[in-house]
DNA sequence: CTAGGGTTAG
């Protein structure tokens, strides 16, 4: 039976019956595949790929430069290759193509083999080429090969392109060759927002955040780049309490400029930063309001302010939200980390034992994480075992930083012989902090002889640290080491090693406050005083006794009761019971390591107050609970 | 087409 077109779709018989009389020639297929491109529709390439396969027609490099945009916009940049690779001739909108789709995947050294090649064949690369280019050099630091295409660009005429002289820009900033960056920016004779921008972040990934400052206050068109930019510069210089703020001017500014998910990502390590557990959450509310909130990679970067913050439950709160699709590696390295900063080895533990079941592949940070947490939960056998098994059974190469924490797992539980032996057996030089974590160990097990041999080493790799100088005096005097002690106290003033000052702080009502050892600039000084001189009969009668081995052994001992009395943490925590409700949790943050004596007099405070008290010290988290640390006494 | 981004120990 014969088809028989009807009225109504006359236009579509026309045109069927005209693609029977005038069968596609590549033209037709090349407009169809343009059409193609980005739309996400990779069935339908693939189809008409294979129908053109089927009536013998093979795509010149002009249709391949379509269907290579078309594979790369559809998630298969394979094919794309394979396509590339098998067209003859191939032209430089076709290089361009393929150099964009690799690009694109972030394949940066063959974006530059394949760039070497087209050069080769003698085609000359255009302002389509060079950023793509250039950003692969960026990436990989090839600054040699960046400078290169430079030249090339200069004997073109390119360089003046406003894209090409950005990505130059942009080259020699990630190169760390800031110098030519800003000659590149005053040779570039139209500049636009992303030269600026581009800039600004090179100066701020420098350090010299004055000059990132001039650059953004001399710009007259900032955009959402230019303020989360220099958000992040803050945040990744320390300058926390800059990043929040020019967060808030941003929001108040009436500059028709709106915060992104990377804006957000970039303002939470500031809150991370200052412990800062109320902006933190404010800023969270404010993500769920713009709807940024559902982005994987903000709720990782909240996962981590909430862990740093204190709040573990938060952090854990948050992985949970988290479809299992979404846990990508930072997410579950993020919570494994806060699981081991809080204290919580056996979660550390099967959490990765569940990525290792989602079959997401390890890294080194996830090892860090892990072996912290064994060590900070005393969980010496399975550190040692995922220590041993990480290069054999999860191919992850074991770094200074994984025997820095297996040191420390050993030292803790008291076989300070293994982790020296161990120390003499890395593959690569100990550093301060491998050796750093043998002399606390040593101090922890009055181990003289260890001690001695850790400290050594630490006199020569950071003379001006001023840790290593007391924690071995004191060791010589507990010993009654008289004259060590003397010798040690020479050449500690002869090193004119920096003492850093101890200092502490907690968050309330969304403002913190700040306090050094016998500080007594707070306006509630008076109170705080009258408080901690209550405290040691009240904690006395609960059976304490202040523990003068973590002060200076060069003052009386009635001075020594005195100085810790006054220590910035317990200020801070005086402070805290003062000003906030009861039966609320403290959270205090000290910018050393807590002192024991003050360890053992929050642990009372906690009991006999009934308060939850959380410190976040340099290294980890300390929850005070009825007397107890989640740290069991040792850290 | 170029610019801004989350996770490491002690």
């Amino acid at each position: 039976m014969k088809w028989k077109p009807s009225p109504s779709n006359s236009g579509l018989s026309n045109l069927v019956q005209s693609l029977v009389q005038n069968p596609p020639q590549l033209p037709f297929y090349s407009s169809i595949f343009k059409s193609l491109i980005g739309q996400n529709c990779l069935k339908l390439g693939q189809q008409l790929h294979a129908h053109m396969a089927i009536r013998g027609l093979v795509p010149d490099a002009f249709v391949a430069a379509k269907m290579v945009a078309m594979y790369a916009s559809s998630g298969d940049i394979i094919s794309a290759f394979h396509l590339f690779r098998a067209t003859e001739n191939p032209s430089p909108l076709l290089f361009n193509a393929i150099i964009r789709a690799l690009t694109l995947y972030g394949k940066s050294r063959k974006t530059i083999e394949i760039y070497s090649q087209m050069h080769y064949l003698g085609l000359r690369g255009d302002y389509f080429t060079f950023p793509f280019v250039l950003k692969s050099c960026a990436d990989l630091s090839f600054v040699g090969f960046g400078r290169c295409i430079h030249g090339l660009s200069l004997r073109s005429g390119l360089e003046i392109d406003t894209y090409v002289g950005t990505s130059l820009i942009d080259m020699y900033v990630k190169c760390s060759q800031l110098g030519n960056a800003q000659k590149m920016f005053d040779e570039l004779p139209i500049r636009d927002v992303s030269s600026w921008n581009s800039l600004i972040a090179g100066y701020m990934k420098d350090g010299l955040v004055q000059y990132a400052e001039e650059l953004f206050r001399r710009m007259n068109n900032r955009n959402i780049v230019s303020w989360t930019a220099m958000i992040s510069g803050y945040t990744q210089n320390g300058l926390a309490d800059k990043a929040l703020a020019l967060f808030d001017q941003l929001l108040s500014e009436d500059s028709g400029v709106r915060p992104n998910w990377v804006t957000v990502m970039s303002v939470l390590p500031a809150c991370a930063h200052s412990a800062a557990l109320e902006r933190g959450r404010q800023i969270h509310s404010f993500a769920r309001e713009r709807g940024l909130e559902s982005n994987a990679s903000v709720k990782t970067a909240l996962m981590a302010m909430y862990a740093k913050c204190g709040s573990l439950a938060d952090a854990r709160s948050c992985f949970n939200t988290m479809r299992p699709k979404e846990k990508n590696l930072v997410a579950w390295n993020t919570m494994i980390t806060a699981y081991a900063s809080h204290g919580y080895g056996k979660e550390a533990v099967s959490t990765f034992e569940n990525m290792i079941r989602a079959g997401v592949q390890p890294d080194g940070i996830t090892f860090t994480g892990l072996l912290s947490g064994c060590s900070h939960s005393g969980l010496v056998d399975a550190g040692l075992s995922y220590f041993y098994s990480m290069r054999t059974v999860y191919l992850v190469e074991p770094t200074h930083e994984h025997y820095a924490c297996i040191v420390d797992l050993l030292g803790r539980a008291g076989r300070l012989v293994e982790a020296y032996n161990l120390i003499s057996q890395m593959p690569m030089k100990a550093g301060p902090s491998v050796w750093g974590s043998l002399l606390s160990a040593s101090r922890s097990h009055r181990n003289l002889e260890i001690a001695e041999l850790a400290a050594k080493q630490l006199f020569v790799l950071e003379p001006h640290n001023s840790g290593n100088y007391i924690i071995l005096s004191n060791m010589y005097a507990d010993a009654g080491m008289w004259e060590e002690v003397k010798d040690l106290r020479t050449k500690l003033k002869s090193q004119r090693v920096k003492k850093t000052p101890g200092g502490s702080w907690t968050e309330v009502n969304g403002k913190a406050h700040f306090f050094l050892g016998g500080d007594t600039s707070h306006p509630q000084s008076k109170q705080i005083y009258s408080l901690l001189e209550e405290l040691p009969q009240k904690i006395k009668l609960a059976g304490y006794v202040p523990d003068t081995s973590f002060a200076l052994h060069d003052i009386s001992e009635e001075e020594k009761e005195h100085n810790l009395a006054t220590h910035s943490e317990k200020l801070a925590v005086a402070f805290g019971l003062l000003s906030s409700s009861p039966g609320t949790v403290l959270r205090v943050t000290k910018n050393l390591r807590i002192c024991g004596d003050c360890h053992t007099a929050i642990k009372f405070i906690s009991r006999i107050y009934g308060r939850e008290i959380i410190v976040r010290d340099v290294n980890r988290f300390h929850h005070f609970k009825d007397g107890c640390c989640s740290c069991g006494d040792f850290w």
